[in-house]
DNA sequence: GTCTATAACGTGATAGAC
DNA sequence: GTCTATCACGTTATAGAC
């Protein structure tokens, strides 16, 4: 049996109680985490990794055997990550349907000015990568079977809102939280923006985008 | 005097007087933009654009020289077609406010239903390359000095719109016009959408995100 | 202009000592 | 577990014949 499997296997079952983030497999997968939502795959080298951990190619290949399967697990991590933060909103059945709109902007904009670089490593990666991550996370249900989903259907049959596909509204929502991470260096270019200007400006979208969002969805 | 630099420049000089789009260096030039577009600068192998071209490798670099020179006249040449389809539209002075922003959604959508790969292309690209490429196509100018924008202040003015930062209101057309396509692996996959389904929702979004921009942009 | 062959280099991965 | 040294391979780029 090989060290890293084991070792990772020992990591996953009880992460939190017996190894300390400062294990060597972890401040490897800290500094991988780091340079792959920043560069991406392709233009991430292993060297680079390893020397962002302070440690040596080798130990590294020891740890995760191959580039790939490094990369697999920073991806399923982030993808994770990325859909743990909102799993809870999305299906509470005991929030209304505005506050959940509310909720998902909120977090979401807190998780992107924390972590910028995140969105678009996400939609870079799955472009090329096999997409039954999607279908492997389970974020397909958490999203398309969720209440919020179900409210909003109701909504729309109650007449409170406009008939659209469901995608849309989806699409709008997404849009206009998290495209602007996306887009931020064009953005920031384009108005002139510091970092600074730029989470102020975001900051002022987690109250401005709910308004517009119940704006447009009475639209006619 | 190297013949790569003579042919651009005569290229460059009176391209669609003299030079067939069939030339030896157009072939290569549209086989780049194809590959480029798709994987990016780093994932992407000369060897590749040779092989689509039909030609050999040493024949690319006869032509250009470096994959790095290659890459940044398709990086050039791409931005500056995504700006020139909607430069004229923002500083039309004829046109009113609201019919701006009709022409610009739908010269976007049908732009980025024929070519899907470029908002993904451009923003990845963006981020780790000079941004002077956003002050060396003029983009900036085009678009904060527009008379697109000067309307949109009047209109806040005239108390005929909510006051909310110009950026804000750019970040919500792009973002509910472009995102969609920067995120249409996700959305396919969540959605179950075919091509052909994510086409026909991006062609509703013409008429329906006008009409939702002008329900926000009066929201209170 | 276009090719074949090859050089030059970078990068992922492994062997083996400690 | 961690290191140094090195292999093996893929990729960019060039030399030189035609």
């Amino acid at each position: 049996m090989f060290a890293y499997i084991t070792t990772a296997g020992q990591m996953k079952a009880n992460k939190s109680l017996t190894v300390p983030d400062s294990s060597t497999e972890e401040k490897i997968k800290n500094a991988a985490r780091r340079i792959f939502h920043k560069k991406g795959f392709a233009a991430t080298r292993t060297r680079d990794i390893a020397a962002e951990t302070g440690i040596n190619l080798a130990l590294l290949n020891y740890y995760f055997r191959s580039k790939q399967k490094l990369f697999d697990i920073i991806m399923l991590e982030t993808m994770q990550g990325f859909l743990q933060s909102i799993k809870g909103v999305f299906n509470d059945e005991l929030t209304s349907f505005d506050h959940k709109i509310t909720a998902i902007v909120n977090n979401y904009i807190d998780l992107l000015i924390a972590q910028p670089d995140i969105p678009l490593f996400i939609l870079s990666e799955l472009k090329t990568n096999p997409q039954d991550l999607l279908g492997k996370i389970g974020m397909k249900d958490i999203l398309m079977k969720s209440h919020f989903l179900k409210q909003f259907k109701e909504a729309v049959k109650a007449g409170k809102i406009a008939p659209i596909h469901p995608m849309h509204f989806i699409m709008n929502l997404m849009s206009m939280a998290v495209f602007p991470f996306v887009a931020s260096p064009m953005i920031m270019g384009l108005g002139e923006l510091s970092q600074k200007d730029f989470n102020e400006l975001m900051t002022q979208r987690k109250v401005l985008i709910p308004k517009w969002i119940k704006a447009l969805l009475k639209a006619k």
